[in-house]
DNA sequence: TCAAAAAATGAAACCAGTTTAAGAAATCGT
DNA sequence: ACGATTTCTTAAACTGGTTTCATTTTTTGA
């Protein structure tokens, strides 16, 4: 059932069978089906993902109604609104199913008892925050360093496996440009 | 001596003197100039800064020459480069004090030992870790739903006193635009 | 298996922001 | 207080990527 973050858990942190038993309380299981929306705009994100199975992706509505993806989340990845799971404010984003998933999930109000109850689930969640953090980072110096263009080759070159898992349209979306402009780059070679 | 930094934890988490007694022989300090460069391309990042007092920047060099500034801390602010910082690889980045400071730091080598020695200190560390993530998270919304113009004038409206601290070249950088362009927004009222 | 929906392409006009170059104004260190 | 350095401004030519609109190709679900 939650094997699957317990390894991820144990790539990190010691982990014991006993903090296991004491985890489990505070998990919980979703499945998905294709486009299958997750959290809206207006709604407070109250769940943390775990994807055991498939894809997610968050993305906002700017004001000409455009999607514009912020992230993907696959296999042993987690996925919040960090903001509206953090503040408790209501979020902007929506979260939806690419593929057919199944999601782990904590809860935000038990989380706080969770890590009392399991200590070595703070240090992992700190560690996974710090990876976000890295994450991100990686990606501003990626959208300072290269155009567009350059973005997207590398994107391609780096994650061809990914590249099959999304519409080219959500790419785009994803690299800050068009699908119109990222036709155009493809014709190119 | 490190009681800013006592008052910020305090925000977070529970603190005991007897918490701040075991903390404080982790803590270092450091004092720079204006313009001193605590941190520059192919070293790796082994501190992790607390501003007490003062300005940092942290930023990278574009392929012809020009900065580009990624992060700013003020005041009650931590700063690294967290790649380099958690994943030991050196950093691609150059890290400066625009205003003289005041820096407390911890160093990565003992921070395992430290979390074991203060608890209460990793918890705040996470924290601090959501709290940047949430951070990012905005900037990457800010950057998504907002021409540069239009960023310009909401971040001049929002932190009118940041802008007497820091040079206007140095906000276009951070923005991700010219000094060139920002001249020819700002002539437009 | 096929109609409907979703995704990808193409081309032309357009525009937000860059580049280059030069001069003016402000600030700093001594 | 002043010379050196740093910062800011202006203007014209330019470009990477957008917009709009139309068509084609692929995928999907019943």
């Amino acid at each position: 059932m939650y094997t699957a973050l317990y390894n991820h858990i144990r790539k990190y942190v010691a982990f014991t069978n006993a903090d296991a038993a004491a985890l489990e309380p505070y998990l919980y299981m979703k499945e998905v089906k294709r486009k299958e929306i997750l959290l809206k705009p207006g709604q407070v994100c109250r769940e943390h993902y775990f994807v055991k199975k498939g894809l997610v992706r968050m993305y906002l509505m700017d004001e000409k109604d455009t999607e514009k993806i912020t992230t993907f989340a696959i296999e042993n990845w987690w996925v919040t609104d960090n903001d509206s799971f953090i503040t408790g404010q209501p979020t902007e984003y929506y979260m939806q199913a690419i593929e057919p998933s199944e999601l782990i999930y904590i809860k935000a109000n038990e989380r706080d008892e969770l890590f009392k109850a399991v200590p070595a689930y703070e240090s992992y969640t700190r560690m996974i925050a710090e990876r976000a953090l890295v994450a991100y980072q990686r990606r501003v110096n990626f959208i300072n360093m290269m155009s567009d263009e350059e973005r997207y080759r590398f994107f391609a070159e780096s994650f061809p496996g990914f590249l099959q898992r999304v519409p080219q349209y959500m790419l785009a979306s994803y690299l800050g440009f068009t699908p119109q402009f990222m036709s155009k780059i493809r014709a190119k070679r």
